[in-house]
Parts: C-alpha cells; sequence; structure tokens
DNA sequence: CTGAAAGCGCTTACAG
DNA sequence: CTGAAAGCGCTTACAG
C-alpha cells in the first residue's frame, strides 16, 4: 500500500499538507495541484484504519436485527442503508437470532471502538443486554421495541397496540364476533392487548385458549398456527396475525379446510410486506411507516454523533394505518 | 477508555505482558493472574482500531448485495453471517442497487483496508467494477454470478442455465407447449436459455415475443409482466418466471383473469423462497443449496486470509434441484 | 500557509 | 519469560 508519506515525498511537500488537502482545508492551489497530482500517480488511498485511530471516529454504523431472513427486518436494514448512505457511513450487520448470548457477543465485540453509533432493532434477545448497551462508549438507540421500552435509551417504535386496536376495529366493525390470533408471544403481547381493547368496546373478548403462539415467525409457523386455531373452534371467522409472514400461512390454513378468504374467514396481518399486496387473496395488513422510522432513528444517532454527545433520550412512537385489501369481508352470518 | 498502559500500570507489569496475556502467549502463572485481574478492575477492553492498524488485518469481512429487500438475497446474507459468527468476523454489509456507481463507491470506502475479505453476491451493477475488484489488496470472490463469469476472480455460482432446464424439461414433459417466460434479463438469460433448450429437444421453440421482462424483481412488477403475457396470447398455457418473487406476482395475474393455477395455467419460479411452499397454490420452483454455497464461498476467502495468499482461482458451479409443488400440472388440452 | 514533532493504542522484533 | 523501543499511517497542535 502507498502511504502518506510516500505522496508527499513524490509532491515535495510534507504529509501535513498532503492531510490538508485530502481535509479539504485551505492549502495554496499549486501545493493542491502537486499533492494531488501525486495521489492520482501513485493511486493514493488514505488508510482509514489509522485516520480512525486518530480521531477515534470510524464512519461505520452498528445494526442488530433479530434475523435478516424476516423481511420486516430486511426492509429495516434497507432503509437504514439508504440514510447511511446519504451519510458518507458504512454498514456493520449483526444478527442477533433472538438469542441473548448473539447480542451479547456482537455488543463485546462492537465496544471496543467498531463503530461510532448502533441501532438495535427488535427487543428480542437484547432485553437482557441492556444494561451492556446503556454502558456503549457511543450513541445506542432502540428500534421497533415493542415490551416495555426502557427509559434509559432513545426509542424509536410503533405504537404497537394502537395497531393492534385498528385491526380489531376493522374485524369488529365487519362483526366479526369469534376471532382468533396467530401472535408471536410475549414480544407481540401488546398488539394482542391493541386487538381486545377494540373488542372490549362491544363487550366482546378473546379467549386466551383462541391466541395461538406459532413456533417461529414464518409462514409454515403462521400454518400451523392457525391449522390449530380452525381446529379448536370450526366456528371462527376471522384471524388476526400479528405479521405478515404468519398470515401468509394463515391463509393457505383456511384454503386447506377447503374454506374461503373472506367469504368463510377474514385474515388480517401485520406489517405490509410488499408481496403481500399480491397474495390469494391480497392481504389486508396494519402499515406502519418504516422508511420514516429508519430515518428518524438514524439521524438521532448521527447527530448526537456529530455533536460529540448522547442523543436525545425520548421515545418516538409512530402511527400505524390500515391497508383494506381482499382478505377481510363480514363474517357469514351477517 | 481504559488502556493496555493502564492495565500494565495497574498489574505492576509491562504493556508487553498484557498483550501476551490477551494473545494467549505462553506467561508466567503470576504474571496472567495480576493481568486478568486488572482487566477485570478496569474493564479494559482493548482497541480494535489499534490492533488492526498494527497487524493490517481487521476481522471484518465486506459483502456486497444488490439488494436486500429481495428475499433471495438476505437469505444469501444471512447464512453469510452465520458463516462469518462461527470464524468470528464482523460482517460489513453494501447495498449495490444494481447500480455500478453504488457498487464502485462502496468498493473504494472499502479499499482503504477496511475489510480483510470481499464477497460480491449478484453481477448487476458489478461487471463495470470488474477492474476495480481484481485490483483490491484484499481476496475478491464472486458470488451467484450469472452472465459470463469472469475468468479474473473465484466464483461460487449455481449452473443456471441447468436450472433453466429442469424447469424447461418439468413444462415440457407435463405436456407444455405454449410457454411465457417473465425474465429479468440481461441477468437471467442463463436461465431462458435453459428453457429453451429443454423445449428445443421436441423441436418447439419460445419465440421471444413471450418474453416478458419485469420493470424490477419483485411480485408487482412479475404481475404486470404475467399480465401482459396473458394478454398477448391467451391460449398459453405455463408461464415460467425467473424469480419466485415474480411468481407469486404471476399468480395473482392468472387468477385475476379468472384461470386457475395449475388447471388453466401452470406456473414455475425459482429460488425456492421459504414463504412460496404457503402460497396459493404452492409455488414449483427451482431450488438451489444456498447455505452450502455461502458456506463454500466465505471460507474459501477466509482460507485465503489466513494463508495470507489470493484464492484459489475456480468456479463452483451448484447444482439446482426442482421442487416440484401445485402450482404446475398438465394444460388443459391434454 | 508550511515544516518538524508528538501521539492515537496496539504488536512485534530485540536484548536481557 | 520479561523489559524498553520502534512503528503501523494517520491527524493535530505548535512554532516558524
Amino acid at each position: 500500500m502507498v502511504t502518506m508519506a510516500e505522496v508527499a515525498e513524490r509532491a515535495g511537500v510534507t504529509k501535513q499538507s498532503v492531510s490538508n488537502v485530502l481535509a479539504g482545508k485551505s492549502v495554496r492551489p499549486e501545493t493542491a495541484a502537486k499533492v494531488n497530482a501525486a495521489i492520482e500517480e501513485l493511486g493514493y488511498k488514505p488508510n482509514l484504519l489509522a485516520r480512525s485511530l486518530r480521531t477515534g471516529t470510524t464512519m461505520t454504523f452498528g445494526l442488530f436485527v433479530p434475523s435478516v431472513a424476516d423481511p420486516f427486518y430486511s426492509s429495516v436494514v434497507e432503509e437504514v442503508e439508504n440514510v447511511l448512505v446519504r451519510h458518507g457511513y458504512n454498514l456493520l450487520l449483526a444478527t442477533t437470532r433472538h438469542d441473548p448470548e448473539y447480542a451479547r457477543a456482537h455488543l463485546e465485540n462492537l465496544t471496543a471502538r467498531a463503530v461510532d453509533a448502533l441501532l438495535v432493532a427488535g427487543d428480542a434477545g437484547v432485553v437482557q443486554q441492556l444494561p451492556l448497551l446503556a454502558a456503549a462508549q457511543f450513541p445506542v438507540g432502540l428500534f421497533a421495541w415493542e415490551v416495555d421500552p426502557p427509559q434509559s435509551l432513545p426509542v424509536v417504535s410503533i405504537d404497537y397496540e394502537a395497531a393492534g386496536f385498528l385491526a380489531g376495529r376493522h374485524l369488529r366493525d365487519l362483526g366479526h364476533r369469534k376471532v382468533a390470533v396467530v401472535a408471536s408471544l410475549p414480544f407481540h403481547a401488546p398488539r394482542v392487548a391493541g386487538l381486545r381493547r377494540a373488542f372490549a368496546a362491544d363487550g366482546l373478548d378473546i379467549d386466551d385458549s383462541m391466541v395461538f403462539t406459532p413456533a417461529s415467525d414464518d409462514a409454515s409457523a403462521g400454518f400451523a398456527a392457525a391449522s390449530a386455531a380452525l381446529a379448536a373452534d370450526p366456528g371462527l371467522t376471522a384471524i388476526f396475525a400479528t405479521r405478515d409472514v404468519l398470515a401468509l400461512g394463515a391463509l393457505d390454513a383456511v384454503a386447506r379446510t377447503g374454506r374461503r378468504v373472506p367469504e368463510d374467514v377474514s385474515v388480517v396481518g401485520f406489517d405490509d410486506l410488499a408481496l403481500v399486496g399480491h397474495s390469494e387473496p391480497a392481504l389486508t395488513t396494519v402499515a406502519f411507516p418504516t422508511r420514516e422510522m429508519a430515518q428518524q432513528a438514524v439521524e438521532l444517532l448521527l447527530r448526537a454523533v456529530d455533536a460529540g454527545k448522547p442523543p436525545t433520550n425520548a421515545i418516538s412512537l409512530l402511527r400505524p394505518s390500515l391497508t383494506v385489501r381482499a382478505s377481510s369481508g363480514p363474517p357469514p352470518s351477517a
């Protein structure tokens, strides 16, 4: 690798001048010209490691997600990276796999000055590591945190309870009374609570026996959980799934029992993934502004990095909305 | 931040001994004990930046993907990260967005010693940057490269032509004669060529007018392209989509014309995404071993890093297989 | 505006 | 096995 000293020698100036040219500081034009020529001839690239060691800043942003295979979190990664590119930051990605040990190991790694800031998406597997997160030397933010957001760190999230309420009110207004829930508990408890609140307004309740927890957040687990729900109560008229991937499995589960969506059973999901507009039938789902959330969270942290102080400690809850498509309708009896 | 010098002072030894303990070199037991105690008391974490500057190794692995929102590439990210975690490496992720400029910008960034190795997944947007890739100071590998893999760099990929052939033979054996193709060209040309070869064995051909190129690789674009195909030739009996996400849109497009899959029109996809086992109907698709590919590619590069020499320059083509589900069947006339 | 020096926090030869 | 020194490639005060 060619070094700054070699560039300086070639240009007949000191390293200092080379550094100044690179940093865009005011330099005599002919010096700049000589330096740039030397950089060009030698194909010089500044060593970012050396710069980082000196400046204490790495231009690298850490992001933790439970899984990238999960379409919701992969969209988070995409939106975060969009913002980072604009700010000239690199993305260091770590997958926590809903596992506190993975989260801890990655965190210990990053603590050693590897990132300028860290955004942690999803609470599963990270709840146990809050003390480590709070003790980090760099700004840390929490993203899409659902259960009891901690006070100690800034949070950018969704009003999950309100989101569940939107779905519940929609089903209730359509006339549904017998609803099953497919929910990844305990993490999706607020969504279920919102759903229940919508029904409670009419004096209705969703029995605990009609809440089914899938083994994981994917279509197969959603299929299995929804199949169990349909078997448990053949008279149910609607299924609310707390993730679109689960809802896709539920659509299949309903079809396999020979029933139609939405004529016999309505299905409502949560996430509004790009492809659920083309499922059969197109999925009614709760949507939220992932892009705006990502932008807000990343910029909160980058501002803190620039200012050299901790980020504003606040909780910001983005508002969900309901996207009504073909998978929901009145119950058969109505 | 507490430094190694402070630990040494606290333990009453030199930095050297602290460094030796951390590196696991043979150290006198009582020295090790004193050092470990001091590390514990002070909460010392070695500064990885300083270590990297000295050793020239960063324990960071770069991965380029066209997009993380694309389920195929997000599964690549997941599998790559699985392997990296086992080797103690961090993942620096960059999205090239099918754009040569993004690819170049990210590459220039990494060139400055930020990664120990780089895996580039997908050829779109990267073809133009091959000279830069070949000139990198660290091992570079190509992954899931489809069109004319370059000779200059190691490649771990799929036999895309064979994959297209598998899909084509399946449709041909079922008796289909009028097939439309939804293909992201030019990058998916080998898949289409394989499909054509299967039909050519029976003296059949797929007319260029029945090859439709979607605007992007997602369900909506697949829906639009398949709708165009169905409008262009109402007599077609099968649609081959070169990505599952496109095929999901095609399933919807067929349904919207009031036809059934597979009774009226068969649909075959490509990727075997986790959720297409639960689409309506479940999708017949070409599958390939992403996990094995990722493992092979990452370990090829990490071996090169360890050995301090360029990776073995070879091309490795993994074999595809066909997963037959409910979306394909004999044509109506058969 | 430019030159010579110090130092970021490590690791790696090199003597004892 | 331990100690004192040099150096990875930068940037940042500090004099001229």
